[in-house]
DNA sequence: GTCGCCGATGTTAGCGCTTGCAGAGGCGTC
DNA sequence: GACGCCTCTGCAAGCGCTAACATCGGCGAC
């Protein structure tokens, strides 16, 4: 009995065959200081005990335990991510290029979603904060009081991205909402369009989408042109979409162009076009936002905007990288501008 | 300067002023055990001492440091989560619901993506195992051999999900996709269609896609009907599709029915039908699978198959749960099956 | 040849928690 | 009224790493 106990405790201390540090100094015949630099510098460990080190560390299949690692230095090589969706594409890109690039370098993403909640992003902060995260990333520029205050506090880069504008929390990457908005009722006013529309779904909680609507909307009637905004409340899906079409046909027959929150959105105005025999671009001009996978492919093709996706992971992963290295990170506001893409719809 | 030193020491030593659990138990009165104690269970401290700690945590904004926690308890609330792509809203819904449902109980997800590639999961479930999750869900079951043999080793729980059948590493919760193209040969040869296709992209690594494929040309045949197979070496995205109804059409302009790997491809390929003036169903059924956002409201609507998306998050979330907390886990295999949705297109 | 300096390695003291064990009351039982 | 037992709390020993500091040669400069 007595002699099952350490057993028992030893299984518990560690796993129940994971190989510690300790294990692989004294397989190299080294301290432990020195396998803990050999992994994270090499560059100061000699070449011949780096190698007995590596050896030592794939005969035992050694992972070092990132939370003792992360407990001594105070900090750990995690980024925290929040996006307000997971299952809308726009967001998913830029984090995959970001999660990528920063994995490349040994850092990890912790991805959460806020449901577009600043309860929810604040609850999300917080557990992140609990992992002494090396940098965090939100998703636009609001969010609540806590939030700021524990971001600011917890001394760490933040980055806000999809987002344009003055005074950051710390770094903006990103791009201008309402300047989209602007630039889409300019398309149209110069196609001859003088009755204009928005058509957005839950802009309460999505503020991008709601910005977007406001510059257009503005530009519109700075340019004279007659403008209306159709304010779903569902959530904006291509079924949304449709709904958001037949409403706007319905209330304001005389509309020649309308600008769609999103593709998704525009896609379903697209299909209830087309099942109301209704020409686009001949009788109705639509344009959406995104540039998704289908704009080019629909039927007709999509006239939209392309955000800068892609770009925007790979500039804040360039950025949070300097920033670990104490290199120059550049200009923390990062304006990547976007492309007004002209297609059949409009 | 010798002043200053000590100042320096203390910020890098904790943040610049984060509590630890040691201010909360001087502001309480008690020892810190007792606060770890009202944190872990609440239930074993008397509700006095529960209301002190509970008041001191709010007064200093306390929160706790999770890699001090993992590494004395020799584990985390986190759980490894690895999905094929994070842009395929596919696995994206089932991470939520998931997420969801675990952040409730006080876990939390760690996420990525493998692309695809076994060597990438490799290197995904590496990095996670350092972190000691509380348990690791992998998308599909074809690992590398060392990661089957790291999982092993860890001995934590292991979930396989999105698909279907024997002797899993651990717990499996999905649906059979060799079922579903089997569902939907039937669904074909029902209806009439005797000349058959299947068209897929990147299914030498979507191996689910593979498999609907390999069951629908399996079933076809063996009701003497005729079938062939048309692979795509691109991503399955929207033009994709089209690439392949184009293909098809001219390779098998014969062919009756078409399955497509899934709802995006099959979107395409009802643009590229639209452009090219192919009646559907008319002159071709098609079918896709996933039953995304758009295939009830496209021109025409989609025929298709919805898979458990939900639910699989769900109940890989409820047995995780059961797990931890020691309760019935249910059985280690679920089949969540499918349903055929029949609509316009075939 | 001696001195000092620098690069490579070892020593050691924690990082902020968790948890086994011990101690201290309080209460029911005989 | 003493005893045992149970509940609640404190004590203290780590968890597996990191990094400041100490140490030890070797080598160039004078």
């Amino acid at each position: 009995m007595t002699a099952v106990a350490p057993v028992a405790e030893e299984g518990r201390r560690r796993g129940l065959n994971r190989s510690r540090m300790a294990d692989v100094a004294r397989l190299a015949g080294v301290s432990t200081a020195t396998v803990s630099r050999a992994l994270r510098r090499p560059e100061i460990v000699s070449p011949e005990l780096r190698g007995r080190i590596d050896e030592a560390i794939r005969r035992l299949a050694y992972v070092p335990n990132l939370m003792a690692g992360g407990l001594a230095s105070a900090r750990s090589r995690t980024v925290g991510v929040i996006v307000p969706s997971l299952i809308n594409s726009f967001f998913s890109e830029t984090v995959e290029v970001m999660g990528e690039r920063l994995a490349g370098a040994g850092y990890q993403i912790m991805l959460g979603h806020s449901g577009y909640s600043i309860e929810r992003e604040e609850a999300l902060v917080a557990s992140y904060l609990a992992w002494s995260p090396a940098a965090i990333v939100l998703t636009g520029r609001h969010h609540s009081r806590l939030t700021l205050r524990r971001l600011l506090e917890a001394d760490i880069p933040v980055v806000e991205m999809w987002e344009h504008g003055e005074r950051p929390v710390d770094m903006l990457v990103g791009f201008s909402h309402r300047e989209v908005g602007r630039a889409v009722a300019r398309h149209f006013s110069e196609r001859g369009a003088r009755r204009l529309a928005f058509v957005g779904a839950a802009l309460d909680r999505d503020l991008r989408a709601a910005e977007r609507g406001d510059g257009f909307l503005a530009e519109s009637r700075a340019s004279g042109a007659q403008a209306v905004r159709i304010a779903l409340a569902d959530r904006p899906q291509v079924a949304t979409g449709g709904v958001g079409l037949a409403r706007l046909v319905q209330e304001h027959p005389d509309v020649e162009a309308a600008f769609f929150s999103n593709d998704v959105m525009a896609l379903g105005a697209l299909f209830e076009c087309q099942r109301r025999g209704i020409a686009v671009p001949g009788r109705l001009r639509l344009c959406g936002f995104g540039d998704l996978d289908f704009a080019g492919v629909s039927v007709p093709t999509l006239t939209t905007v392309r955000p800068p996706r892609r770009e925007i992971g790979q500039r804040i992963a360039e950025g949070l990288l300097a920033r670990f290295e104490g290199t120059d990170p550049g200009p923390a506001v990062l304006d990547l501008g976007f492309d007004l893409i002209e297609r059949e719809s409009g």
